[in-house]
RNA sequence: GCCCCCAUCGUCUAGAGGCCUAGGACACCACCCUUUCAAGGUGGAGAUCGCGGGUUCGAAUCCCGCUGGGGGUACCA
């Protein structure tokens, strides 16, 4: 393959979402195609009109684009290449090595059980492939409209070779003569996929190890047409969590533009996903340009892998918190918050002072956001006048008096009226100071200050929290607490007396 | 059932005959830091390299068998 420009292809079939095990594919493929600055061609194989799902090819291509995965030439479309795929497979027939098949559904599934039931392994008989001109003469004034099959050998062994995994050889008698172009004109994966292979110049030809199974047919077609093989790769599948099978929509979120929703950076899915069957050494962490740099299809491991949900999420809090810029964070943050209508469309603008305000909340919470989306849940309090409704007793920490916390808040008040609040450090000595006074140790003063502030006992830095929140909204929120704080002790005192 | 692939800590992996008393990461546990939650730091536990035979002076690394797991067995891809 030396001297030959690389070209490679992710052909992926319109039935679904894009999801994870596909897009590692695509990533491989696309890796690959990148470091050897070849051609990465995209081509949507959709020759089963019945799973075909509408909308799809939107989201594959998508999703493709959000993960940063460009491609060079297409989209093809199958469905539109059907002469092609007729005239080569009539050109089969006319040699010899594929014939009509009249056989209905009805009577192929006959033929299974039949051969289940004799305890022999279930397969095509082959009738047709032995048909006589005048049987072939009746099906044909019946005004059947035939498939057509390919012709395996019925002896010998057909070898694959593969790049991960070696020669493979088959039994050829243990193989059947699969439908190549059915009856509604339609071709299936083994001669559309073989086909366009060889007509878009594929160099090698990367999918999911389940098409193992059939390279043996596709190598016998390959040569039925006297091409060159391409090199197979077979990549290894992902499997489920917990090892139990392959990965799939049930085991939750599998579909990249759910990740793409639930705030999860391409970067770090691409590198995650990179990983899984991919090693360079101890390094885990790799950049797009490095992952091209250092990606080589022979150091994929050919056993298959378990997807961690656990190992991604530390991954997109780990590029969130270490790798990607407070600037970029922002930018990638506002259409969360502005999904959820704490911010206006001006937030976008980056010379905005609504975008510099953001900025300052986000960088606040740069080291605790695992995924994007919770920049929404962990910051309304920001971007709202007051903060959302709490009980009272969420003022008072454990072995403190609600009248005690009544005071401390009382004199937090009087001491923030007047406060520096550009002064961090400032608020925090006089609020130790405080806090002795009262003799509370210091985070049982803060944390009513944060509760009252934020309304939760969750939040970031007390002081950089208090700095931009600012005066006004923090000192009506204390009034809020401690009106709270003074209905709840009254309370108390009535329910005792 | 039959065919094919695969096999190192719970998980992802490093390892391509001596560098391995098997390294790293996630998850887990402890401690430190600390105003909460994170992040960060330090340490710990965790794999007789699935099992059994070979080959070799020497095997996680090569060969064979077994077992286990996965995939396939459609006029789906």
């Amino acid at each position: 393959m030396t001297g030959t420009r690389v070209r490679v292809r992710f052909a992926p079939s319109p039935t679904g979402d894009l999801h994870v095990g596909g897009a590692r594919s695509a990533l491989f493929t696309w890796l690959f195609a990148r470091h050897h600055g070849g051609d990465f061609i995209l081509r949507i194989e959709d020759t089963d009109r019945r799973r075909y799902v509408e909308g799809s090819v939107e989201g594959i291509l998508e999703s493709l684009r959000w993960l940063g995965l460009e491609w060079d030439e297409g989209p093809y479309f199958q469905s539109e290449r059907l002469a092609i795929y007729r005239e080569h497979a009539e050109r089969l027939v006319a040699q010899g090595d594929a014939y009509p098949c009249y056989c209905t559904p009805e009577r192929l599934e006959q033929v299974r059980n039949e051969q289940r039931a004799r305890g022999e392994p279930p397969g095509y008989d082959r009738r047709c492939r032995h048909l006589s001109p005048d049987e072939r003469a009746a099906f044909e004034a019946q005004g059947l409209t035939p498939a057509i099959r390919f012709k395996m050998p019925e002896s010998g062994t057909t070898v694959v070779p593969d790049l991960l995994r070696g020669h493979i050889t088959f039994e050829n008698r243990l193989l059947e003569d699969p439908v190549i172009l059915k009856s509604d004109g339609f071709p299936t994966y083994h001669l559309a996929a073989m086909v366009d292979d060889h007509l878009m110049g594929i160099t090698h030809v990367t999918r999911g190890e389940e098409w193992l199974p059939s390279a043996p047919l596709h190598v016998r077609i390959i040569q039925a047409f006297g091409w060159d093989l391409p090199v197979f790769v077979h990549l290894p599948v992902i499997l489920r969590p917990d090892g139990k099978g392959k990965l799939s929509k049930r085991d939750g979120a599998v579909g990249v533009l759910e990740y793409k929703k639930a705030g999860y950076l391409p970067e770090a899915l691409v590198n995650y996903l990179a990983l899984l069957g991919w090693s360079a050494g101890d390094r885990e962490i790799f950049s797009r340009e490095e992952l091209i740099r250092l990606f080589s299809l022979e150091d994929i491991n050919p056993s298959p892998a378990r997807f961690s949900f656990d190992k991604l999420a530390w991954m997109n809090q780990y590029y969130i918190n270490h790798i990607i810029s407070l600037d970029d964070l922002t930018i990638r943050c506002i259409p969360f918050l502005r999904a959820a209508g704490l911010v206006s469309a001006a937030a976008e603008d980056p010379a905005s002072p609504e975008h510099a305000y953001v900025r300052s909340v986000v960088a606040l919470l740069k080291d605790r956001l695992k995924t994007l989306a919770e920049v929404v849940e962990l910051t309304s309090f920001f971007f709202t006048e007051g903060t959302e409704d709490y009980p009272a007793e969420l003022l008072v920490p454990k072995k403190t008096e609600p009248a005690l916390v009544l005071e401390a808040l009382d004199r937090t008040r009087a001491i923030l009226e007047t406060a520096d609040f550009a002064d961090e450090a400032g608020m925090e000595a006089a609020l130790r100071a405080l806090a002795e006074q009262l003799g509370l140790k210091a985070g049982q003063l803060f944390m009513p200050i944060r509760v009252a502030v934020t309304g939760r006992t969750v939040s970031p830095g007390l002081f950089e929290t208090l700095r931009v929140v600012g005066r006004t909204r923090t000192l009506a929120r204390l009034d809020v607490a401690r009106a709270k704080l003074r209905a709840y002790v009254a309370q108390q005192a009535a329910a005792a007396g």
